[in-house]
DNA sequence: ATTCTTGCAAACGGTTTGCACATAC
DNA sequence: GTATGTGCAAACCGTTTGCAAGAAT
């Protein structure tokens, strides 16, 4: 499913804008910012407003056709503990968790990374924590 | 080693406010925002500013004595790859790599984290992209 | 006494918002 | 024709900075 049909089976109006920045992020591979759209779109289509593009970047990562690399806007979240370890983080609340597992500490070196040299690593799980997942378990009965 | 002999043997000055801060962030489970420990210790320390909490949260780190969760300060990067993967990011350009990796995608779930249910993962790999890695390695001859 | 830190307020940078005009359907 | 998107500028929020006053050594 491309992203004209994408838009259209959600009857979301299909604009040249839409249609560019999406294009355009298809393309490259260096996970661009908005800012980084913008510029290289700006050419092209003079009028483009940049808060079109953060506005129509959100609009395709709520429809699942675009994802974040890194969320923004979130304030920094310290830590005393500098050991090695990992996180889980919840998607309703906020909360993070500190996990500690040696078999997450020893993962294989990713293949197809040509010629990066890893200094360490950290893993990042989604979904609940306890209290959401059961506010969400109580709500369906 | 606590952190006033780390302090010490650095020749950091130890201060009140240093002390309390690195002693709250230790105390907490939560992974507090600098905002956060500023709440916490305002009533204690009446005279506490927020810039001083960020000023002295960066000296901490810079320490090694504490560590961050998330990267503030980075501007949201986008990806259109929707598809489970993973990412290699240069610790000195910035640099974002996808890694495709079916070993890094069925990692075992993780042990201590009762009760979160877990929807997702993603592996962040810290380095050097092989252009940083090269420049490194081109300076020591 | 000297050096480094603190606290304040102003600046900053990325992102969001309100609103009038334009466009898709 | 109506609903929705776009572009602009202003607002916003977390973070940083410049500087005078204060504290640690």
């Amino acid at each position: 499913m491309n992203i004209e049909e994408a838009l259209r089976a959600r009857g979301i109006p299909l604009t040249h804008q839409r249609l560019a920045i999406y294009e355009r992020l298809k393309k490259s591979k260096e996970h661009p910012s908005a800012e980084d759209i913008y510029r290289a779109l700006k050419p092209r289509y003079p009028s483009l407003s940049l808060a079109t593009v953060y506005k129509t970047l959100q609009t395709l990562e709520k429809l699942g056709l675009i994802s974040l690399v890194n969320r923004p806007h979130a304030q920094a979240r310290y830590d005393a503990i500098t050991e090695r370890h990992h996180h889980a983080i919840c998607e309703r609340c906020g909360r993070i968790d500190d996990l500690f597992d040696p078999r997450l500490d020893e993962l294989p070196l990713p293949k197809g990374a040509g010629g990066f040299v890893v200094t360490g690593h950290s893993v990042h799980f989604r979904g609940l924590c306890k209290g959401c997942a059961g506010a969400k378990e109580r709500r369906k009965r």
